[in-house]
DNA sequence: CCTCCAATGTGACAAACTCACAGACGCGCG
DNA sequence: CGCGCGTCTGTGAGTTTGTCACATTGGAGG
């Protein structure tokens, strides 16, 4: 058990594995520090490692040529990034970019050695091929959200998501339009429709939930 | 070299495997025939098979509570149906289904066989990934078209799409619609201004292209 | 206190979706 | 043959969402 090896234990998907895999990620882990903002993927800097992420968020959003975007989903501390080895590879003219939402810390894995530890590590395998599955029904989701739901229910929900711990919400509307694939006027005049509601009170850069209930209610119309 | 081999030739990702890796390969494979219209996975069916096409397409494709459908991609011949294994036995709350479009036919791999394959050949692993990668960039490109792209270039582009091989398409307004996730009516109003223009001519069930250039051009524009 | 810029507000219009219903076509059957 | 019936298509009207253009505001920094 080398001093390095403790870095696995920010990842429950890897705390089983044999001593030989021990040894194989430990040879293979490269541990790195970005900075917030860091593109860390993107259409023309194809990554080249398996990103396991300790500490921090990843952003991974789509650009359109008409300059929108949408967030197609994040990637937490103690998961992985698998999009970046297995698809990005093999297809360089996707349009998706992950950012570094957050200052991160990361354990970087070179595609050879990743392709070893899936032979030898059962376990492994099973982390991964998981890490792939929220992957893909993460975005079976976002296809359901943008195609078949009202955009007032998709705001009222975002709210209630961003607002668990706190009922000041520090973002601008163009941020909460991006997370929602929409147009900025769109989230700014359902916003307000929601404080001439009482719903919530707007101001520059905050928006503050004051009726949760309400919100809520909106929320789960089906 | 067994007799029932011959199947793997029908998958040009699994041709130059090792002897080794054959046996298990056959041994594990089980041919099946569907026919059109069977759904192959869906809510309250999670497949336990790692599913190769040999004949035939697979449609898979998310429903709405309120009765929408947009179909998020197909597997065809010589590909595997990869989120049957690794997605849908993680997370059974997904509301997608796969439906045989075609009488297919196809190869099953059980779960375990699925993961000896995948630890012992490398190409195997090359296989499984790659099909991943496509299946993924097939979603994102989805969700660049719902999220950004205006419906008469999409009604365009899908036509083109469809009548590669014939001007003459057989299918209802309704099948394009689920096609492309919108409503029928959306699809019944552009098809008749395409008409009224020249570009093609309606009749029931099918749409007949007359000016494929202009159609062209207006899928072309950005 | 003033300037400037990002952020927000809003009107007008276009595109897309929904709802409701009217016709039209084609198939099967008496 | 003609009739009935179910599917498919056409269309108006109203709502929601997206686009464009521009006005206004708040606040950070000179």
């Amino acid at each position: 058990m080398s001093t390095e090896a403790q870095w696995r234990s920010s990842f429950p998907g890897l705390s089983g594995v044999s001593e030989e895999v021990s040894r194989v990620l430990d040879r293979s882990a490269k541990p790195v520090h970005l900075a917030e903002g860091t593109v860390i993927f993107g259409p023309g800097s194809p990554a080249q490692n398996l990103l396991l992420l300790r500490f921090g968020s990843v952003r991974v959003q789509q650009l359109s040529e008409t300059g929108r975007e949408i967030v197609l989903y994040r990637v937490q501390a103690g998961e992985s990034c698998v999009l970046t080895t297995a698809c990005l590879l093999a297809f360089e003219n996707y349009s998706a970019e992950g950012i570094a939402e957050t200052d991160i810390e990361a354990i970087l894995i070179a595609r050879d050695n990743f392709d070893t530890l899936i032979s030898i590590s059962k376990d492994f395998r099973a982390f991964v091929f998981d890490a792939y599955s929220r992957r893909m029904t993460d975005l079976f989701l976002v296809i359901e959200e943008i195609a078949f739901k009202r955009m007032d229910i998709r705001i009222a929900q975002k709210l209630l998501e961003l607002a668990e711990t706190s009922a000041r919400l520090h973002l601008t509307h163009q941020q909460l339009a991006v997370e929602l694939g929409t147009a900025r006027e769109v989230v700014s005049r359902q916003l307000k429709e929601f404080e001439r509601r009482g719903w919530l009170v707007l101001s520059r850069r905050t928006v503050e939930l004051r009726d949760r209930q309400a919100v809520t209610q909106l929320a789960e119309t089906s």
